[in-house]
RNA sequence: GGAGAAAUGGCAGAGUGGUCGAAUGCGGCAGUCUUGAAAACUGUUGAGGGUCACACCUCCGGGGGUUCGAAUCCCUCUUUCUCCGCCA
């Protein structure tokens, strides 16, 4: 969430960059700018009730140390009225303060300066583009007819096991997706980022720490019988790790890598364009996180692109980069690069990664902070990025790499399919 | 799942109702000494709110309670450890 002093002081910027968004904060910000004035107040005299309190308390003992009981049951008298208000005044506060963080809660994060404002997708703006789009005649196929063709993915049996969205990967097709995983993983960490391992559920703390709790509530899964969700990606996780966490400046830049599967309900999502492996309820994910120094954390947001470009290109599929609009730009988010691989097959291009500075309004929920050199803690800033999400990487590859007699795999992966053909 | 023990500052570890935000040690930082370093010595060193700055307030795993007063007593939750059971 946005820093209540952020607000304060840069309260024109906060409602022109959100406006960028769609979103007209003018009501919301004022309203944050008066609880938080009240809740200042109010903290204030409950620190006199209580200042008052403590050294009523100071002199009955010392009252009692010395004997004189009688003098001390005097002023226990006079406690009385002292404790009923700030039991009234401790309510008011914390309503004050629940109402105030409920607000935060809601409003999403400022969009970079080099975000254009826009409504939704068709707003994006492509910085960047790379890689033939291969010409593969009339009898090209789409990657769910290739997978039924070479039976490596099979739709039915998942649909059967647990329903749509959760396909089973069989022989070349399982292997060829372990061996992205462990390709990406290799990558991420030649690249410096190390290798995590991290539980695939969590608690509703973690939810809050990144963003995902409250607004996003119904895109995971719940197992409510011990309250915990499904992780929706490996951000989540890994970024939780670093939750309630006091860093030195020495510590930056701190680089994480993780394979997790991901767990998205995606209600309401059906159609043609979520055929095959477009969209699942269950898909596997290898993810960068960062925790940067705020003075680096741009920096560092162009280290991560360029390290994704570094794969696409080793991998040989064309691709795209867009910088999202206000309006697409996720809610927890200051900058947001997408990625996108054409598949030939489909005509259309499909994202396979995503990489995001939210600057510091993850780590104001997640307390995750930094000595500065005067020894001030600052809050961090925390950036992530798919590298990469495997289903639409292997769409991308099969629609792009089929023959007429079967599916090339890439150099690149060679060494970790053990098979140069799929066929 | 059953029985018991525990959770204190970056770490270790005292503290069982009243000048305790918390002894001590280690670590960190600054200084003295040294050509420099180490060692030794001296000082300093938790977080949040609040203030121009002080004052002041809050925080000893989380939440609630008792009390004029809680790190200390009670309830509850979470986590860790030991023993038993079950188990990939």
């Amino acid at each position: 969430m946005l820093q209540v002093a952020f607000i304060r002081e840069q309260k024109d910027a906060v409602i022109a960059g959100l406006a960028k968004r769609n979103i007209d904060a003018e009501a919301m910000v004022e309203e944050v700018l008066k609880l938080d004035e009240e809740r200042r107040s109010t903290q204030s005299s409950l620190d006199t009730i209580l200042a008052e309190s403590n050294k009523l308390s100071k002199e009955i003992g010392m009252l009692f140390k010395t004997g004189k009981a009688a003098e001390a049951n005097e002023l226990k008298a006079k406690t009385a009225d002292l404790k009923e208000s700030s039991k009234t005044l401790t309510e008011k506060l914390n309503e004050t303060a629940d109402a105030l963080t409920a607000l935060l809660y809601q409003i999403p994060n400022v969009p970079h300066e080099s975000v254009v404002a826009g409504k939704n997708e068709e707003d994006n703006e492509e910085v960047f583009k790379h890689g033939e789009i291969p010409q593969l005649g009339e009898n090209a196929l789409p990657h769910w007819e290739l997978a039924k063709k070479y039976d490596i993915i099979d739709f039915d049996l998942g649909a059967k096991i647990s329903g749509a969205g959760f396909p089973v990967y069989k022989g070349k097709g399982a292997r060829l997706q372990r061996a992205l995983i462990a390709y990406f993983l290799d990558k991420n960490t030649e690249a410096g980022y190390q290798e995590f391992q991290v539980p695939h559920l969590i608690n509703e703390a973690s939810g809050y720490g990144t963003g995902q709790l409250p607004d996003k509530e119904g895109q995971m899964y719940h197992v409510t019988a011990d309250d915990l969700y499904l992780i929706p990606t490996a951000e989540v996780p890994v970024t939780n790790m670093f939750r309630d966490t006091m860093l030195n400046e020495k510590d930056f830049p701190i680089c994480c890598t993780g394979y997790t599967p991901c767990f998205r309900r995606e209600a309401g999502s059906y159609g043609a364009h979520v055929r095959g492996l477009n969209r699942l309820h269950q898909f596997d994910k290898v993810e960068i996180v960062r925790i940067e120094h705020p003075e680096r954390s741009y920096e560092a947001l162009d280290g991560m692109v360029e390290h994704v470009k570094g794969i696409l290109e080793e991998l040989k599929l064309p691709y795209r980069i867009l910088r999202l609009c206000g309006g697409d730009t996720g809610f927890t988010s200051a900058l947001t690069y997408d990625f996108e691989v054409f598949s030939t097959a489909q005509d259309r291009w499909l994202e396979i990664s995503s990489v995001s500075n939210f600057e510091t309004y993850q780590a104001n929920r997640l307390k995750l902070r930094y000595k500065d050199e005067n020894g001030k803690s600052q809050l961090a800033h925390t950036l992530n990025g798919s590298s990469l999400a495997l289903p639409r990487v292997l769409a991308g590859i099969l629609e792009n790499y089929q023959t007429a007699d079967g599916i090339e795999i890439p150099e690149a992966l060679r060494p970790y399919t053990g098979f140069d053909k799929i066929d």
